[in-house]
DNA sequence: ATGTCC
């Protein structure tokens, strides 16, 4: 018989990596002695710990519950006030979720966006401003996930005569699902030190190279379409009109979900919160994990950059020219920023674009819907952010089981959308209007212009879409 | 989001 988790726990053993380790351990020494034997040996060391520090066996057990000094973190009783942008269309999940991250001892401010729903700690639409200290579920599982438009020089009209090309293009220059390129293409970001200083990082390097330049699954995309520049883009003379372009989004891949898996046990096992708010465990940036959690995710966040830059590069070479412009902006990431007295805050965003001051970002709609290109207010109560799409209004279970694909079909067809890939979970009608959701943020965000999507490639890799 | 469970 075997022993299992719930039976360490049952004699006092803490959530965390002992744990884990002495269920391996004892079950490799000992596997054929009775269970009440087991039970003894790992009682002993979790009365006697010291005692067993040098055991040729149990050692590394014993050194890992005296590891953490777990600290109790209590929530306050209320919830500091923040701004809601579009309420009327938030799920109350999202909402109660928000309101356990403003009673957080380390929370400063938040800001939850017109596009949120539900998540695991901090909603999807959530920022929060912190001091001193990184939730990894703050910044989300996708650390990195980001948005990256090229607008090029080329006649939209030619996403309709040259479709099939178009098309080519797309699928041999992207990867979707678990396919990545035979040959990845080769980039600076694998010279950088945290690939062989950070232990976890350095054990998640040779997949980073096998995946560089593929896009993943979920609601990941790349797609062509048609820009309509409204408002002069003066980082880039680009005037207004009518222009082909490409849009991609996407993350960083298995190197950004390990990360994010890493560091979110070691916050869950040092920063002990009530239940309600157990997801929102945080590293003190002082910390040796929240310095490390700071590099991996800066270091995930420049990968899901290269991933992008690689996507655009090739399909610029398919399309044989160079684009006029690049925008591009990550939504699922925590950076450094001042608040009004010029001290630190950690400003997480978790599905929300930067939007301060004068900020380029890109706000998609779904698969047949405009997505915008914008430029930020700088609002203090959005915590200079917007939302990061149109947001979902149906869960990807929910929209399997209620839309009819074709209902999708003459969707796209009214649209004159051509995809490639995706499952009824991404289909338009399990998203908010684009539209409304825009107009709950128009003190968020100048809308310099549209993107409407023409060819889009989205995961077909049935193994990610799960049809039930 | 993720070779979708250490």
């Amino acid at each position: 018989m075997k022993l299992t988790g719930h039976d360490l726990l049952a004699i006092g053993f803490p959530e965390g990596n002992a744990l884990g380790l002495a269920l391996t351990l004892i079950e490799e020494k000992y596997s054929t002695a009775p269970l009440v034997e087991k039970i003894q040996i790992l009682k002993k060391i979790v009365a006697n710990t010291e005692a067993f520090i040098d055991d040729e066996t149990f050692g590394p057990v014993a050194v890992a519950l005296q590891k953490p000094a777990i600290d109790v973190k209590e929530l306050h009783a209320s919830a500091m006030p923040y701004q809601i942008y579009g309420a009327e269309a938030i799920e109350q999940g999202a909402l109660d979720q928000m309101e356990t991250a403003m009673r957080l001892p380390v929370t400063v401010a938040g800001a939850l966006m017109p596009d949120a729903h539900q998540g695991y700690g901090l909603p999807i639409g959530g920022v929060l401003a912190t001091r001193n200290a990184v939730i990894p579920y703050g910044v989300g599982v996708d650390i990195g996930c980001r948005m990256c438009m090229t607008i090029y020089d080329i006649p939209p009209s030619q996403l309709e005569t040259r479709v099939d090309e178009f098309k080519k293009i797309l699928l041999n220059n992207t990867q979707f699902g678990v396919a990545t390129f035979k040959r990845p293409k080769d980039h600076a970001i694998f010279e950088r030190k945290e690939f062989s200083e950070l232990e976890i990082v350095r054990s998640l390097k040779d997949r980073a190279w096998q995946q560089i330049g593929s896009s993943g699954g979920g609601n990941h995309f790349v797609e062509f379409g048609v820009v309509e520049i409204t408002n002069a883009i003066n980082e880039f003379n680009l005037s207004p009109g009518i222009y082909l372009a490409l849009l991609s989004h996407s993350g960083s891949r298995g190197l950004g979900a390990n990360i994010a898996r890493h560091y979110t046990q070691i916050a869950m096992n040092t920063c002990k919160l009530p239940q309600v708010a157990k997801h929102l465990a945080w590293l003190d940036l002082d910390s040796e994990a929240g310095q490390e959690y700071w590099l991996a995710m800066n270091l995930a966040g420049d990968y899901a950059s290269a991933c992008h830059h690689q996507i655009h590069e090739r399909i610029a070479i398919g399309l044989r020219t160079t684009p006029l412009a690049m925008i591009e902006n990550h939504h699922n990431f925590a950076w450094k920023e001042k608040d009004a007295q010029g001290d630190e805050l950690i400003v997480h965003r978790k599905g929300a674009t930067p939007a301060g001051k004068g900020v380029l970002g890109i706000i998609p709609g779904s698969m047949a819907t405009p997505g915008f290109i914008v430029r930020g207010k700088g609002l203090a109560a959005s915590i200079n952010s917007a939302s990061h799409g149109a947001g979902r209004t149906m869960s990807r279970t929910k929209a399997k089981q209620t839309i009819l694909q074709g209902t999708v079909n003459k969707f796209l067809k009214a649209a004159g959308v051509e995809l490639i890939g995706a499952g009824l979970d991404e289909a338009p009608m399990a998203y908010k209007d684009i539209h409304q959701v825009m107009d709950h943020q128009k003190d968020l965000v100048e809308v310099l212009g549209s993107f409407m999507p023409k060819i889009v490639r989205m995961c077909g890799d049935k193994r990610f879409q799960e049809v039930d």
